[in-house]
RNA sequence: UCCUCGGUAGCUCAGCGGUAGAGCAGUGGACUGUUAAUCCAUUGGUCAUAGGUUCAAAUCCUAUCCGGGGAGCCA
């Protein structure tokens, strides 16, 4: 086959080529074969495309070569470009000859599930598969909409250091490293650095990796992460989060807009999504505890009574399933059944089984939620499940401000009207994510900052340049830090903060 | 650190005192329009490790190791 004379294009770019023959060079993601007749997924990065190999159109030894192709062989396919609805992408190609670049042996990752743990294992190869090449081309949507938003309203990008040498918020959650025999530790926050840097440039964002040192193994969790942190002189918590509320939809409007096929294979309930571009609900910490409580309505209903609902809901739905897995264990062992549907009857049980694992945990845990709920003390924080059962109360995210001074960090902006109070904002993501920014009107009295630092007993020598900020021209001013992973997580309504990242770290992961 | 669930074929899991199982993957075969193709056949096991109870242990008990997700903490 002359390969030179033949365009390559990118499956992406298929469709400019209708009825014209061209070249796709990529992986084989697939293959099903007749006689004479065979069916191949190729994957290239950029989409995928079926090619159509016919014995009668390409003659008995190039039409050998399908039979040796394995999954995620590397291949050259020329043919010709045929619309066809039916198929992914909408095209499929009519293939003319194969160029075999490297059969692979034994691919790992095979076509039927896999617990994550294994796929985390295989991560350098699990990334090119379907779902985690939509879960990648989603972030690299937020991350180009990010630098959009902020590059189009003045801000400048400036990046706060990686190597920080004051712990700020106490070192047992910070990685120590040795800096030329000091001890240095890897940055959980450009916070402080931003507040400095907008002083100089008026609004900027950093965006880079952060780091997290907890010992903490949760879905939610992870001790590398991106975060982005706007900071903006002359801005105050209502100006903040009109800033927020603007800048996630705006995301969340660009993912709609250009990820359509992602979130199709993602299969993510869009109007979910949609339903975030109306309003926000902001919430102060007062109000929101007292619906956590169920003191306070929404839309006439109480959130204990709607956990109840659920619980129940539950309930009902797990006596349904017991009935159908115990019927099919029992139609299984009777026998007689055709191979075919023994094969759907055993995955409906594996689906059935899981199902039921996670139903009886949300059975367990929601008693203990409303228990939480019922008994919270105000001026606490909220724990996960606070905050899923007041995000369960609405279908946008929600933002809370105004906290107890106590639970907040120390360079929050007191609140005039009652000084236990502090300016500080969180946004709940909705359906059970949890919070996706924190933020806030930042402490410009340098006395009111010197105390709080005595009070945080945090070491002073450290927040000298930090106060120098409010010696010389201090301004009102506020900000906030986006978790890009979370925020990833909730657009493609995934299971694991892992999965939102292209190689994770977390306790026990340094490989691959 | 605490609570909780788990470790059985390459993968996903069932079996819970009495001969080690299923599906997928792999291999061989059938089939000219498949969509996780289907159908037939077939390879594949120190049941995490070490002790103990028992006529008999994957199954019960004890210890150890490893992992999951939840609490704490957090984006």
């Amino acid at each position: 086959m002359d390969s030179t004379s033949i365009p390559a294009v990118t499956i992406s770019a298929i469709g400019q080529h209708n009825d014209s023959e061209i070249q796709l060079n990529g992986w084989v993601q697939n293959k099903r074969e007749n006689k004479g007749l065979a069916f191949i997924i190729l994957r290239d990065g950029t989409g995928f495309c079926q090619c159509v190999a016919s014995e009668q159109e390409l003659g008995e030894d190039e039409f050998k070569k399908t039979k040796d192709l394995t999954l995620e062989s590397s291949v050259r396919i020329s043919g010709k470009v045929k619309k066809d609805e039916r198929q992914i992408g909408g095209y499929e190609l009519q293939v003319t000859g194969i160029e075999v670049i490297q059969i692979a042996q034994d691919y790992p990752i095979s076509k039927k599930a896999h617990g994550v743990d294994f796929l985390l294992d295989k991560r350098h190869l699990w990334l090119r598969s379907k779902r985690q090449w939509a879960i990648m081309r989603v972030r690299n949507q937020v991350i180009y909409s990010i630098h959009n938003f902020f590059q189009s309203r003045g801000y400048v990008q400036m990046d706060a250091p990686i190597f920080t040498g004051n712990a700020c918020e106490g070192t047992t959650n910070l990685f120590e490293t040795d800096f030329f025999d000091q001890p240095a530790y890897l940055s959980q926050s450009g916070q402080l650095y931003g507040e400095a840097m907008a002083m100089a440039m008026g609004k900027i964002y950093t965006f880079g990796p952060t780091f997290r040192a907890e010992k903490s193994k949760t879905r939610r969790h992870l001790s590398e992460f991106w975060m982005i942190e706007p900071e903006m002189a002359f801005y105050n918590l209502e100006m903040t989060m009109d800033v927020i509320e603007d800048f996630l939809q705006s995301v969340i409007g660009d993912v709609l807009q250009n990820c359509s096929f992602e979130l199709e294979v993602l299969e993510r309930d869009v109007t979910k999504l949609k339903a975030a571009l109306n309003p926000f609900v902001r919430l102060t910490y007062k109000d929101a505890v007292a619906i956590l409580k169920g003191e306070k309505e929404v839309n006439g209903k109480r959130s204990i009574d709607l956990l109840t609902e659920d619980l129940n809901k539950a309930k009902d739905r797990l006596s349904e399933l017991n009935n159908e897995i115990e019927e099919t264990e029992a139609a299984l062992k009777k026998g007689g059944i055709k191979k075919g549907k023994v094969v759907r009857m055993e995955q409906s049980l594996q689906n059935w089984r899981a199902e039921k694992a996670e139903l009886e945990e949300a059975i367990r845990n929601i008693p203990v939620w409303i228990q939480s709920a019922e008994n919270f003390v105000d001026g606490n924080d909220f724990g996960g499940s606070d905050e899923t059962v007041i995000t369960r109360m609405f279908d946008t995210p929600v933002m809370v401000f105004n906290w107890p001074k106590i639970i907040k960090a120390f360079y929050m902006k007191e609140v005039d009207e009652d000084p236990t109070l502090v300016k500080g904002v969180d946004v709940l993501a909705p359906e059970g994510y949890g919070e996706i920014v924190g933020g806030g009107e930042r402490e410009t009295d340098i006395d009111v900052l010197i105390d709080s630092i005595k009070k945080h007993d945090l070491p002073m020598s450290e927040f000298e340049w930090y106060l120098d900020l409010r010696r010389y021209g201090s301004v009102p001013h506020a900000g906030f830090g986006l978790g890009l992973e979370r925020l990833i997580t909730w657009i493609c309504k995934i299971h694991h903060l892992r999965e939102a990242i292209p190689f994770p770290r977390l306790m026990g992961r340094l490989l691959p």
